[in-house]
This record gives C-alpha cells, structure tokens and sequence, in this order.
DNA sequence: TTTTTTTACGAAACCGGTTTCGTCTTAATT
DNA sequence: AATTAAGACGAAACCGGTTTCGTAAAAAAA
C-alpha cells in the first residue's frame, strides 16, 4: 500500500488536512509544522496520487491527441511539438490512433467525455463522416483543438497550412519545369485540406491555361493500397503521357515512385513529382524529392499552446485560427541537377 | 455540470448504490430497477467519470509507453503494436518522450509513480546512467517491461531481438560481398543492445580474420549530430581505406550516406552499407538501403501483451523474456543489383 | 484590561464512483 | 404455522486528495 496524507497526519499526529496544507506550502501552515511534514513525507517517499485531487479540482493534468497514425513524419513531428509544449505545462499526452477509421474516432472521442484528459487536440481520419455530431459534443465539453486535417463545420479552433497556396505554388513549380499534362493523385476520403489542395491545383492549371477535365486531372485513390496502385500505375501508363505529378500526401508519392519504376518511366525526364511530405530523408531518395514540407513540429506547438491558453482561460477558442507556411523544396524530381 | 449517478438517483429517487449496481449489470438489482437506471442514463447522455472508480479499485486502465522519441520509424511502428494490443484490452497510452536524456527519464518515471499509469512500456535513453535506482523503484511498484534497450541490472520482463546474432549476420554479410576493412559506427551512450551489436561484429570479424584493433573498428559516435558527422567523415577519409560499414541505429545509416555524398565515395561500389533500421522506404534510397530490420510491432505487441498478463496476475514479470528474429534485407548499398 | 484580529490547526464535507453490510419483503422449506 | 433462504435495495464507508469553515490560543489594538 502507498503512503497517503492520511497516513502522515497519523503518524505525525495532526490533521489531514493541515499535511494537504502544509505540502502544497498554505500560509495557513506554520513554517515548523511544514518542515515537520516535508521531512517525514520525503522520509517516506511519499507520491501524491495524481488523480485523487483531480476529482475535485477537474484537472487530470492530461491531454489527448488523436491522430490517424503515427508511423507518419508529419504527425510524429507534430506529436515532438505538442510534447515540448505539454512537458513545460507539467501536462501528460495520451496518444491515440484512429487509423483513418471513423468508427474508430468517434468511440474514441465517445471515451474522451469520461474525463480522463482536460483537452483535445486532434487530426481527423480521413473516413471521417459530415454528420458525425460526437466532435461538436466534445467541443462542448473540453476544449478541442483541430491541427491539420480540421473540421470546418465545428466552430473551435484550428491550427493549418496555406494548402491551397502551396498546392498552387508546387502546381506553378511544375509547369515552370515544363510539365504540360499534369494530374493530381488525391488521397482517399473528404477532408477539407486535401480539398483545399485539389483547389489550388486547379487554380494554377487554370492560370495558366491548361485547365481540361477536372475528373481525369484530379485522380482520387483509394483507402487501399494495392488498389491504390492500380489506379496509379494506369495513369501513368495511359494515352495521355503525363509528365507532371502532383501528390496530395507522402504515402502517394511512395507509390508513384514504386509505379515509376515498374513502369520504366523515368524520374525526372519523363515524369515530374512533387509531393506533399515531411519525409527529412527526402533528400536520399532516389531521385531525391520535391516536396511541399509543412512545419509539422511548429504546428504541434502552436495547437498545444492554443490549448493552455484556452485552459487557462486566456481565450476564446472559437475565434482562434492559426495559419502557418509550407515550404517548398525543389529537388531531384522536379529535374533540379 | 456532468452528470453523475447522484444525479440519477436523486431523479429515479433510488440509492445512489442502486444506480452503480444497475448500471454494472448487478444481479443484485432487478431487471425492471436496471431498464429504469439504464434508460435514464442514457436519456441524460451520462458517462461515467474515467478516474472517480481508479481510486477505489486502483485500475487507470491507463498505461504509459516511454521512450527516446517517436520520430523515428522503429518506434512509432512500435508503438502501433503496443497501441492495438491497449486498444483491444480498453486501455488508453500515454506517450512520454525522453529525447535520450537520462534527467528526463527519470522525471517521467518518478511522475509514473503516482498512480497515473498501471503499467509502464520503456526502451530506455541513451544516455541512462548505471546507477540510477528509479527503475527498479519503478518497477517494485508497477509491472515494468522493457523492450528493446532494456537495462540488464532491473530483473523483469523484457523483449529484444536478437542483436548479437544479426549484427553478426550482417557482418557476414559485408565479408561475402567482399568488403575487408569493415567499421561499426556505434550509437553514443552505454545501452546494453549496442554492445550486443558490437559484440556479434566483432565475432564476425574474429571467425574471419579480420580483427585488428577494436577501437579502430568500432567508432562510438557522439551524441551530437554534427560532431557525429565530422566523426564519420574522418572515419571514412582516413588513410585505411574502409569499404564496409556497419550502422549500429538508423539515423547514423542517412549521415553515412551524407557523408560518402560530400566524399565522393560510392555506394555500394567503393564503400557498402548496412543498418540496423525501420525505414519502410529503405528501398527507395539512393541507393537502396540494406538493413538489418527489426520486427518493431510485433516487440510493441509482445510488450504489450506481457504487460497485461502481468495486470491479469498470470505471469511473473521477473521470468519473461522474449526474443524476437531481425531480418536482414539485401538492397544495393551492399551491392545486389 | 477588554476587545479585536491574526495565526495555526482540526473536523468534516466534497469530488464521483465502488463495495460492504444491514434490512425488509417475499418465497421456499420443514 | 414457524423458520429459513433468497431477492432487492439503501445507508454508509471508502479511495486520496482539496477546500471550507469553525475555533482555540496568541498577538495586536482599543
């Protein structure tokens, strides 16, 4: 059995409460009963056990971030940045993954109610449905705070990236490079950032005079991955030589590069590609690629200070929203020597 | 205000212990009492609060995973494995990263105590000092398992792989490709999986020979990325001309391929590669990266998986050990085509 | 010296559950 | 008919802290 409060005012013969006083150093305590009760409670190596008072006072000093996955650089890099933020806080992080499932969200999120964190920061799967109600539930309850993939429809705060302009910008790149028949492999689901990416493609085709079809210049892939390929692979291979590849996420351009290959296509001659991606080892692929990196570390910063400012009452959620640059890195696959 | 089982039965005006029993299905309460309890609760949209029962029962259904980051591909599919075993079993995961700073791992592990977490999963930093006493404290207290850098001196469970022998085996490995200066770029610190590493090196190096001076074959690399990288450099620029080299961790695999960028040297062809590393894209290097990888989610499930034995009181921790196989992958960097 | 204020501490309620134990009603047993 | 057993529920303790409030003693003010 651990010692307790309890135990130390029975030894030490005084109150419960006046050890409870005396630890958290009350100046209701004299100086000699707090020396008395520090003394003996390093003694006994006592631990206060930390959900015990956190039923009375509702902090569990925990947060939760939910995220798809963690085998990913942008939010393992995220994770980095919001634990540097919770660690200086004295805040726990629970970590839990959805899979892109959105079963799997909402009976997270359904657990989340229980108390068991004091916050939310969240990356929604991308299977996630329109009309699931169990997000704006808890924004009511706790403060939630969306990093990257966000939600539009609820109204609390949001921490992204200038999709649409560095979308925009990679499309701009490629056609600098040359490209004349471009496509944009668009991951699975309905989030609003790869809408917003989707946008900025069409935009730049746009301007630039080489808007066609929208259905056979923006492909959407699958949540499979082997059918995934299959899509990518016949793309590539169509009448239609394409020669500019725009990837809305890391795992695609993977796949492009596999497809590339089995394929016989030539990376950069033949086709360009540049993906969204926070792969640090980019660089030493081969050939090394372009990408659109999103500060992935600053992100997990900025949504974890959003969240103890909104602990601390210094906000207002609903109003905050934080919007940080992509930075674009030209490279091997965009025919950089 | 949430709503707690006072509420309900002050409403149903019915004990307060009427309303727990019903809602746990007792069979103490009546199916007709239990159709009113759970009806109500329902219509009040009650969820249960995650910490009031921990306190009585000691049960968090909480588990902490500590460790040195997570931007890194052997943990994060780790901890995939660990989070799919909690996941199955109710639990949530706290995340804690110590960033191979020993002060920060015993912050974290002294805050463990407090009754947070029922169990703790740990791959200990690199810079963990010999003499620290909190993780057998630790481990007194609350099951503790270590996986993969495990501290030899704290008797409880442990899950490894077999660093010994597929060090060993990519040694070989280096020979058969023809490579007769070999050096093992060693991990900074004192961790117990490194000196198995260097231990199957040099095994290998003995069975063929090619022994001469340890300290001229084994480089312990610092903690410190760029003076590791001056360390490699001159490593690979001296005088004795090295042609084989093996990565004791990942990282130092992508500053070797740096390296031999900036020397000019080729990969595979004046200098080969192999690492022990979690990379999936290992393939997609330039060149292609062999690796020595380990099966980092299943040792995150078979943690896991020992850890809630231990909770279930079926094992004692103290007796288990499991050995999981690396595999070794071929790829150009040692040469196959 | 009397009154007021301050200091230092204790008793008890409280947070939201679980669990033990006692009691009353009803049904089964002898 | 008397006794026993089972069924259904409530009162209260408990887990380990925090916080409110009351009070005795000492110090300061009148």
């Amino acid at each position: 059995m651990s010692v307790t409060i309890r135990k130390i005012a029975k030894d030490l013969k005084i109150a419960v409460s006046t050890v409870s006083k005396a630890l958290s150093d009350s100046h209701e305590i004299s100086e000699e009963t707090k020396r008395k009760v520090f003394e003996y409670a390093r003694k006994l190596d006592y631990v206060p056990n930390a959900y015990a008072g956190s039923l009375k006072n509702r902090k569990t000093k925990n947060i939760a971030v939910v995220l798809p996955e963690v085998a990913d650089t942008f939010f393992s890099n995220a994770i980095n940045g919001i634990d540097s933020i919770a660690h200086t806080k004295g805040y726990h992080v629970l970590v839990y993954l959805t899979h892109e499932s959105s079963e799997r969200e909402e009976s997270i999120l359904q657990e989340l109610r229980g108390g068991r964190v004091d916050g939310v920061l969240i990356s929604v799967s991308g299977g996630i449905k329109k009309d699931s109600q169990i997000h704006a539930q808890v924004a009511k309850e706790l403060p939630l705070i969306f990093f990257d993939r966000v939600c539009d429809e609820i109204s609390t705060a949001k921490v992204l990236t200038d999709d649409l302009e560095s979308s925009y910008n990679a499309t701009n790149h490629l056609i600098a490079k040359g490209c004349r028949e471009i496509v944009f492999f668009s991951a699975a689901g309905n989030l609003s950032i790869i809408n917003q990416r989707e946008e900025g493609f069409m935009k730049s085709l746009r301007e630039n005079g080489m808007e066609s079809s929208t259905q056979q210049q923006i492909i959407k892939c699958s949540e499979d991955e082997n059918e995934t390929y299959e899509i990518i692979k016949n793309v590539l291979r169509g009448e239609k030589k394409v020669d500019g590849v725009v990837c809305s996420v890391e795992k695609l351009a993977m796949q492009v590069y596999r497809a590339c290959y089995e394929c016989k296509l030539s990376i950069p001659k033949q086709v360009k590609v540049i993906a969204f991606s926070n792969l640090q080892i980019a660089s030493l692929l081969a050939p090394s690629l372009s990408t659109v990196m999103q500060p992935a570390f600053a992100m997990g910063e900025a949504a974890a200070t959003l969240l103890f400012k909104s602990l601390a009452k210094k906000i207002d959620l609903k109003q905050e929203r934080v919007v940080l640059p992509s930075i674009l890195y030209e490279r091997e696959s965009t025919g950089k020597k």
